[in-house]
DNA sequence: TTTGCATATATGCATTTGCCTATATAATAT
DNA sequence: ATATTATATAGGCAAATGCATATATGCAAA
């Protein structure tokens, strides 16, 4: 997958590794990332593939850079995804929820306590989010040339993050204080 | 992160690893999935830990099973975990935004199409999930022995499934309605 | 002056994951 | 009669993932 989203960046243009964490980083961050070390085995394995080819380019005042651009070979591999529906949801894996179910046998402080820190580091997720605009990805994004439905589709995929902080945090909060008011109930 | 899974299952009961699966099928899945050779791998690699201890048992009229019971080890594990808070949010990966990101180059039919499906698959499952009861998550789960606190936990989860598939719902009808608007403002 | 940070790439390794296949038996469905 | 499903365990393998480490340079901060 960490293979079409590269191919999805270079496809506007020509990137190397560094920079493609840093798009990624600020643009698709909340629901995709990836380690640098992934990005750079993952682009040696694209130009095996024939879907990107490099070319180094030689700096002196900063270490040299290899450079990643797009085939038609990738083009076509980026569009046959995009092209296939997904035909089942995603499967997420949330190790709080996992927690939280086991949690009925330790005092209930251990659970609040967790539960209460998630609720303010989320809090500060949407604070973040809410206050980026698509400029700001745009920006970061080095300038990506987008046409208008990509904005639209970006700034839709901004909006995923915020609804999904607040629900996050409400289930946080209807949590703590049913948690909270069942240990009233017990003393 | 499964073999906390399996060993807060143990802590209630001792299970096998075919029962394991069929518990977290009907109780975790929705936040934490596991193919059963993966199940049968992690049991394995727990006993190798000295976590749990297992025993053959044999069926006239269906293959052997080993049944897992937990050790004072594998509680201790499973305690520290449960006691060891989470100092960062969960990174999740959804495919579905990562095609979306880069969807602008495309026919916004492809698109389009896609994201009805999911829609649609979203509302079966949250269909399924609203019909589900604290209840019937107990009885899949084998009956296993809960006190108070942990069935308003198990209730939480659930309550985390609906949450989050009603936000899906919300999003994929807000992020549809907007690309058809803009595909409208262009014909 | 030295420490750390930003730029830039790369390797190594252990673990996790997903998916497929094999084996065995009994009951059920077509 | 035959095929599928449910019960039950397990091995194999490729890919993905995460984390640490190595290397090299210039610049800014402490």
């Amino acid at each position: 997958m960490l293979k079409y989203a590269l191919l999805g960046f270079l496809n506007y243009r020509s990137l190397n590794g560094y920079e493609l964490k840093q798009i990624m980083e600020s643009s698709t961050k909340n629901f995709w990332h990836a380690d640098l070390s992934q990005i750079y085995k993952a682009l040696k394995s694209l130009e095996a593939e024939g879907c990107v080819v490099s070319s180094l380019e030689h700096q002196s005042e900063r270490p040299d850079r290899r450079n990643y651009e797009i085939t038609e070979v990738g083009q076509q591999a980026l569009h046959n995804w995009l092209a296939s529906p997904l035909t089942t949801t995603s499967r997420m894996k949330e190790e709080l929820l996992l927690k939280v179910f086991f949690s009925g046998q330790l005092n209930p402080e251990t659970i609040l306590t967790q539960l209460r820190l998630q609720r303010d580091l989320h809090q500060q997720q949407l604070a973040h989010y809410s206050g980026q605009t698509v400029e700001d990805v745009e920006q970061n994004a080095s300038s990506l040339e987008a046409p208008a439905l990509d904005k639209i589709l970006w700034e839709s995929t901004r909006r995923a993050g915020i609804l999904y902080e607040k629900m996050y945090i409400t289930w946080l909060e209807e949590t703590i204080a049913s948690i909270e008011s069942h240990g009233a109930g017990e003393s």
